[in-house]
DNA sequence: GTCTTGAAGATTGTACACAATTTTTTCCGT
DNA sequence: ACGGAAAAAATTGTGTACAATCTTCAAGAC
């Protein structure tokens, strides 16, 4: 099997993404290069990869000659971004409910079980994976790979500020619950129904998000 | 006025976007971090950056301790971006009916007719610019900016494959029609007719692209 | 007192050297 | 010949030094 085996550049990309999800910089403040490549114990170069990408992703802004400075989403921009990755979501299940094919439903449905697994054992962790791949499965039966890749892009854009509420449990039991309307809508090709339901269980997604931040 | 001011690296980031767009390199083919730095005429560390953007921008493949190899798009890629180019333009056009403002419709007026005058000089350089504009105009109209931060991105990211067809000379005509149609349908707040348009615009633009090619 | 100018300091940009890793080649045993 | 291990070559990854640029601050002109 194929590792991705990232390289550091990465790793201090997913941890500065971290920290600023976490609300650790000030919006507007400079990554000071030298600090943060002491900070975490490397040079300069693969740091400045790292920054790179924080800026590719939206979270800094890279401005040549001057520096890369944090762009800390507010409320309204986390809204914003959830409210976009809805949208991308409900396209997929709209055209997964056209295309999809018996072989795809079928392994849909098993990773629907292996959520509800998951859950059952109280695996977070795992279940966040399950969950994730249970949406990919759609994302590919929508038949169109670069919308699959960009969703894809975007979810993972979107993780460092979803992980707040993933251990709001309750909240999990009802996700499950969708899931479930979701296939469903799926398995019997309604499309509006599908793309609706898939824009609602990611709103509501983005509201607990709110919730546990203010 | 601050300008960018854009580093080497951007630069170089450009040159490959439209080396990779002009299919001067093949599918899976490794980009040498030696020969195109010493081709370039930089040394590897912006190149480096460069060859990042390029991953990020789903044009190569980077992996670690590899090398970062091509994805050179084949139509039917090419027309899954346009694709969701096409949706990205027609859910901004959706939202800018309900929103859009008086002040944004008359800027919007304007830039059709900054479009129109470009057309007419036959100066079709400046007519993209100021096509970008009157897009861009209405992603902002849509009242969510990070939609229309990622809308104006994707844009940016497939320019190198649209250039070909910019020239297009008959086509621009009727580009023109339907942007006054679209300003139309936004003055109207007609959401389902500003969306059908919008998504249209574009469609018909990877139809041209594809013959092109071809 | 305000504006301009310019020098000093701080910070980013890049070249280069070396380390780490992967790929290719060579050589040996069977 | 064939497979496999080890050495050699090639390539990527990163640390460091220096160049280029920007920012700050102080001195001087008006």
């Amino acid at each position: 099997m194929s590792r991705p085996k990232t390289a550091t550049a990465d790793l201090i990309y997913e941890r500065l993404e971290g920290l600023v999800a976490e609300g650790r910089f000030g919006d507007g403040e400079r990554l000071d290069e030298v600090r943060l490549a002491a900070e975490f114990g490397v040079s300069r170069t693969p740091l400045r990869e790292a920054l790179r990408l924080l800026a590719n992703a939206g979270l800094a802004e890279f401005i040549p000659n001057r520096g890369t400075f944090v762009r800390q989403p507010d409320f309204t921009r986390l809204v914003e971004m959830f409210e976009v990755m809805a949208e991308l979501e409900a396209w997929c299940a709209r055209l997964a409910a056209h295309r999809i094919t018996s072989a795809e439903l079928l392994l849909l449905r098993q990773a629907a079980s292996l959520c509800e697994r998951a859950l059952g054992q109280k695996d977070y962790h795992r279940y966040y994976d399950e969950n994730a791949a249970f949406h990919g499965i759609i994302y590919d039966a929508a038949g169109n790979a670069f919308l699959a890749e960009e969703t894809r892009s975007m979810q993972r854009r979107l993780r460092p500020f979803r992980q707040a509420q993933l251990f709001a449990v309750d909240r999990l039991a009802r996700s499950m619950e969708e899931h479930r309307q979701i296939l469903a809508a799926l398995e019997a090709r309604d499309a509006p129904k599908a793309e609706d339901l898939a824009r609602a269980h990611l709103r509501i997604q983005s509201v607990v998000y709110q919730q546990l931040r203010s």
